[in-house]
DNA sequence: GTGAGCATGTAAGATGTTACATGATTTT
DNA sequence: AAAATCATGTAACATCTTACATGCTCAC
């Protein structure tokens, strides 16, 4: 997965591992995060498999660039027109089992998720706005529907997720929330 | 995630690994995979942790049954009541790139995933049923509370990540669906 | 007796996390 | 000159996937 997001952001342009660590964060931190200690290696290993060149900066010592090379370009786009997985949930994995925990830290539990829910559907309701915004400058906005529509989902999804939380805190009786 | 996972059902009731197998898959299996491989390691980390115990079966030569032991389910509500961690999504990782990816390419896949989408909240709905009637037999229904809504709540995801899909197959206008 | 399903396991390799370790550059 | 942030990397450990390998048991 990350070899293949690394190579997919290095196809809009050459960039450094902080820069792609970076983009990752604010691009799409709410449904992917990627470490330093899985980062680096992999800009490594795409290096060996010549997926991507490096070239150090003159003015900066410490500082690489790396660049997709047509072979990353073409693995990248294998990758891109594999099946779609049905992801794995982990927070189901676990309210699953919440029948078997005390009331009081179930509460408190489910109260630090649903602040966090909040901050983030804020947070990505602000990136909706700015990308709303520069989508409308420019001159072919159609080249980005996925990726604004994936923000946009992604925005659902959590206020799905947001309501069902809060629901369940007041244990409301089951049922289906309008999907309709 | 997983040996908490096991952990967790061996609450229930003592299972062998084949058991255990067939529960996540049957109870589950919509947002979490186990395979062979990843299972029996864990079921023997478990038990040289002392968290289970194992009992080979008389009648059967090959079965082993795994029963929790009270350092187990210890261990198990203590995960239960960490922090929630948001979870990540491999399958907006994906779309994100989509952009980038052939009109015919995207089309089948979506049309691929769509379908199978479309397969798994049936096969939930079913479950649903049944669980419904099974809870309506019991006296505390209230114990389940928990496990009914996380398969509400994996339907509701699905039929929302089901909608999306057909959105953005038509390329429809983006918007957040309605989520109230 | 044979095939479906029950049942357990290993090996190689991929990939991830967390913690540690270091140094450069820019801002205050 | 100190602090914040830029910038890269390794080591130990955890865990998962896929493929391989084997044998039992029950129903027909």
């Amino acid at each position: 997965m990350l070899e293949n997001v690394i190579l997919g952001l290095l196809l809009e342009q050459p960039m450094s591992g902080y820069d792609i660590k970076k983009t990752i964060d604010s691009s799409f931190g709410f449904f992917l995060k990627a470490s330093y200690g899985s980062l680096y290696p992999a800009l490594k290993r795409l290096t060996e498999k010549s997926y991507v060149s490096v070239m150090e900066t003159e003015n900066s010592k410490n500082k690489k660039i790396y660049t997709l090379l047509p072979s990353g370009k073409e693995t990248f786009l294998t990758w891109l027109a594999e099946p779609i997985e049905t992801p794995r949930n982990e927070l189901l994995g676990r309210i699953f089992f919440y029948d078997h925990l005390d009331e009081a830290t179930r509460e408190q539990r489910l109260s630090e998720y649903l602040y966090r829910l909040e901050q983030e559907i804020k947070g990505l309701g602000t990136v909706q706005q700015i990308v709303s915004q520069e989508l409308a400058s420019l001159p072919n906005p159609g080249d980005y529907y996925y990726r604004v529509s994936v923000l946009f989902n992604g925005i659902s999804q959590l206020t799905l997720v947001k309501e069902w939380i809060q629901n369940i805190k007041e244990r409301n009786d089951l049922h289906v929330p309008n999907s309709k």
